[in-house]
DNA sequence: TAGATTGTTAATCGATTAACAATC
DNA sequence: TAGATTGTTAATCGATTAACAATC
């Protein structure tokens, strides 16, 4: 039980730093600095060594941070030293092109079962992973004791299917829907949509 | 020249306000409250209002905000009456949906070219455009006058690419490359990485 | 040792909330 | 009129930064 709540913007910026990290490792480096870490992700260098020290003395006086060992550290804190299934509803075009993404090896994610209501679409393979009815879908999803979904419904069925995934025992969300989804306290949320992303830089052009 | 700087976080907020706008007005809704906003968005009703009241008083006392009048003004205010060109860069799965993708539908953007470096792609139709040669991106984007890209390229390919995206005149990229991108200032940048997202979130599993 | 860099404190800065007068 | 809801102010809360002693 540890005292102090860590915020969630904190959070946010550890699987970046994890993702530099990673980076960095593969580039051969064995160390490096919160300064260096902050050139590469854009915060400040005080603001990482402040994130990280909420959650132990990582690095060292004079020489910075092992990479390895931190990588180690945030996988532990992420929670993704093992690796999670995960569900994927929707097998549109999005659907197709996250069970085929790649970047998910290594993150701590498999996508584990598909479900979609198109009787086209079911029993049509993806991967290695076949297309299952949405009908089905509380009753797998909650047998198989999978806590993470990623949506990718049309908005108009996006908060009916939602309701129906916390009703299987979901408590992870990666929304690709462009809707605000509602879901009860306790539930994790995170929305994807392009439109959003690019509206939001437009404010800045002209 | 407005006075005040509006701060980002009340920018990234605004395409959320509007994507919810819309879709009360499709149910038939006219008119609005911060309270009943609030309730969609997850945002507090004062947040939303002091968020407006940045750009003008847009709302009456009594009977709140006309929902058509207030599209209206968001649309202005990001910058989206008019429809941006983007550059979509990457013709793998990724770039696939997102050249499918319905929901830029009305959200002021459209995709006019695409481009990769795969000649096996290159030549290749997707909907109704057709697989350009990267080798002449900056030249083609530069001459088209299109300040907006979306990168769906491999990570160990996106840096280079965005190098060149910023000497082709692009000041928004929409980055699905998972890797911290290095811009000059002035260029926007929104990053979507599924397993950042994955990650955030199970922190608070178990 | 001298130089580098951490972890942490205190100061600053910014964002959110609560409250309410104004008014539709 | 009475009820509802805005826009805004002041208070609160939280996040970021600057600075530096500790120490590798």
């Amino acid at each position: 039980m540890d005292a102090k709540k860590v915020p969630d913007i904190i959070i946010g910026r550890l699987p970046v730093y994890l993702r530099t990290l990673r980076h960095l490792k593969e580039q051969g480096a064995h160390t490096t600095s919160s300064l260096e870490l902050s050139r590469l992700v854009d915060v400040s260098a005080a603001q990482i060594r402040k994130d990280l020290s909420q959650f132990g003395e990582f690095g060292k006086q004079g020489t910075g941070y092992n990479i390895a060992f931190l990588i180690e550290k945030l996988l532990e804190i992420l929670n993704i030293e093992r690796v999670w299934d995960v569900a994927l509803i929707g097998a549109g075009d999005v659907g197709h092109a996250l069970a085929h993404y790649q970047g998910f090896v290594n993150s701590g994610f498999r996508i584990s079962m598909i479900f979609d209501n198109d009787p086209v679409k079911i029993k049509q393979q993806i991967g290695l992973l076949s297309v299952q009815d949405a009908s089905r879908m509380v009753e797998v999803i909650r047998s198989a004791g999978i806590k993470i979904a990623m949506l990718t419904v049309p908005a108009s069925a996006a908060q009916e299917v939602t309701d129906k995934l916390v009703e299987a025992g979901i408590t992870a969300i990666l929304n690709y829907s462009p809707i605000s989804l509602n879901v009860p306290q306790g539930v994790q949320i995170q929305n994807i949509d392009p439109a959003v992303g690019l509206q939001r830089m437009t404010y800045y052009l002209v």
